[in-house]
DNA sequence: TACATTGATCGAAACGCTTCGAGTAAGCTA
DNA sequence: TAGCTTACTCGAAGCGTTTCGATCAATGTA
């Protein structure tokens, strides 16, 4: 910058106003540092602006827990976020973050980030505590219970959960078995999973629904032991609403349980993924503009970094449900488990 | 820091070395330090100290293309290497990049970072080459045409095809159609594709398999359209290697096609994802240690940028098949497309 | 006792940028 | 013409570290 500043004749300062568009410059002087940048292919030192600037122009996003296995949602959202901050010229710097608050504190390195971005967050979250009580700036993907001058997105999964419950009323189901998150996620407090549970059992009642609530955590065996106990305990339920990758689970259960999908019992995912249309039947789910999500997180914070007093946003994403092969009509009167005469000759391995 | 210094009654310069050991310090002086430290929760500015020594302790992790919709396979690489620098107390920016050069240049805006990780390599990549003049430390999660010196962490693709091929023709498969990746991605010289489809045609004919290759991207609908295309021209071809995503698409064609798997059809795929065994069927596939390759690549990283004159390492991940329900003995017989007679009673919707 | 040697500590100069206050010339007003 | 703006431009003081050379006391040597 010294060399630019040199070459163009003129005051390092005036190389700093050109850069950044702080004060006015002439037109000549602006011409003179702009030919002086290209030739020497002057490129910034970005520390050095961030030590004098006290803005890193980075903001950091903390992955979930130490689940290292990303659901393909979450990883979805980085990817949003990331796009939103490269358009912004921010960098955007990957963190790891267990629930213990400490080490929030630890990874907010001073100087490292102007702010970040949390996800799954839990009810009651103590990462959000000490963020609030550092003054950090932050944007949730997710929730707290208290969100009073919080800015997030979320995923609006008790609407989820009340669309599934809709679908599946109109179609005549009269049980229906909520296959909620992992019990472990429940008892640490994730947002989304209790919030589903509160929605579920209050307006199953509603919809003339008797709900079945079932924490089943997203291992294939898990989900497929927890269904085929399902089906052996409760011959009355039809169908089922099911979060995150249990749906094979549960489908295996069915198929060793001889009912088809959609004619014996429907399914619906509040998580689908890009795999909903090419899994065989195609799932009926909410599917949600992860992406977007992302990058609006991502931009809002940026807004609050930015801007000067931003008001708290709050950004709630409404379930889009799409009806697709593997929900139909409440099959009539069946009442017991296990392969029925009628159908034993259609039924394939 | 200057407080610090105030605090234990020292120099500015004898906290620094406490910090960084880079200078003997007595006992006491040590403990004095530390105790101020503690007392005043102090933390490090970063960018201060990038600018005084010179080293981000970053390094920059480029995402592939502009294609957002990573595979999961890609992602899990991010969070490997998001997992070894969290370790090794280094920071993990997350970058966009295209495949021209320049916009590489200006990623690595100076300070930023010390080093970077690029993937979806090219067989003449003119990233790699800018890296390489630019003297810029990097490592590969792929690999180039030209690897000498180049450090780099690739999944064996070649050695996937092949394997795949001996177990399918173990089996008694005398016809198999590789799927391999996009033909726009071929034709920009994407290394996996290249090598794959070469060691395809080379290795096919030894083990007395006709080798049919297609290349095709892995929308669904396109796999299912190339996947009925294939069994309506090439009636004698009964097993299929797939890459990624085609697996869906491929399936729907051949129950289209009213042939089951694997009884008629076998299919491996050389990019299981952790779909594969919740899918109906199972998937026979390789299956790759994502994680990780993300993590060494990282190390690899991290090594080479601590160390002095490390030299450059190469590692291959050998393919892992893994035999699930989606290949089986080659049917015998099959000459042409359709429903046979004596399979008309079995076949389900 | 004087002299080198060692080990611990200090002081100050970077590192590359931002930003504040002051300075200058030109244009305007009265 | 003196006095005021206005529109730029400059110089210098930071920002929070690292790191180099220098200093200093203590120890060992002749």
């Amino acid at each position: 910058m010294v060399q630019i500043a040199e070459r163009a004749g003129v005051a390092l300062s005036t190389v700093s106003y050109v850069l950044s568009g702080k004060r006015p410059v002439s037109q000549e002087m602006r011409e003179r540092v702009q030919a002086a940048i290209e030739e020497l292919d002057y490129r910034p030192h970005r520390p050095a602006r961030a030590l004098a600037s006290g803005a890193s122009h980075t903001i950091a996003l903390f992955l979930p827990w130490s689940q290292w296995q990303l659901l393909p949602l979450q990883q979805t959202f980085v990817a949003g976020a990331a796009q939103a901050t490269s358009a912004s010229d921010y960098a955007l710097l990957l963190s790891t973050v267990t629930t213990d608050p400490e080490t929030i504190t630890q990874l907010i390195a001073r100087g490292r980030a102007d702010g970040v971005i949390l996800m799954e967050t839990l009810l009651d979250d103590p990462r959000v505590e000490r963020l609030l009580t550092e003054e950090y700036p932050f944007v949730l993907i997710g929730r707290t219970g208290d969100t009073t001058g919080i800015s997030y997105v979320d995923l609006d999964f008790p609407d989820a959960v009340e669309t599934s419950l809709a679908h599946l009323a109109r179609l005549g189901h009269s049980c229906v078995a909520l296959f909620n998150f992992a019990p472990n996620q429940l008892s640490a407090g994730y947002t989304s999973a209790l919030l589903a549970r509160d929605m579920f059992e209050q307006r199953a009642p509603d919809f003339g629904i008797r709900g079945i609530h079932i924490a089943c955590s997203p291992e294939p065996s898990e989900a497929f032991a927890t269904a085929a106990q399902l089906l052996r305990s409760e011959p009355t339920c039809t169908a089922a609403i099911t979060t995150s990758w249990q749906f094979p689970g549960v489908l295996s259960a069915l198929r060793a349980a001889d009912l088809r999908v959609p004619d014996d019992f429907s399914i619906v995912s509040v998580l689908a993924s890009q795999f909903a249309e090419m899994l065989a039947p195609s799932l009926t789910g909410i599917e949600w503009p992860a992406f977007e999500a992302g990058r609006t997180a991502a931009e809002m914070l940026i807004e609050q970094l930015t801007g000067q007093d931003v008001p708290a946003r709050q950004h709630l994403i409404p379930a889009a449900l799409v009806v697709r092969e593997s929900t139909g009509p409440a099959p009539r009167g069946r009442t017991a488990i296990g392969p029925r005469r009628d159908r034993l000759t259609r039924s394939a391995g």
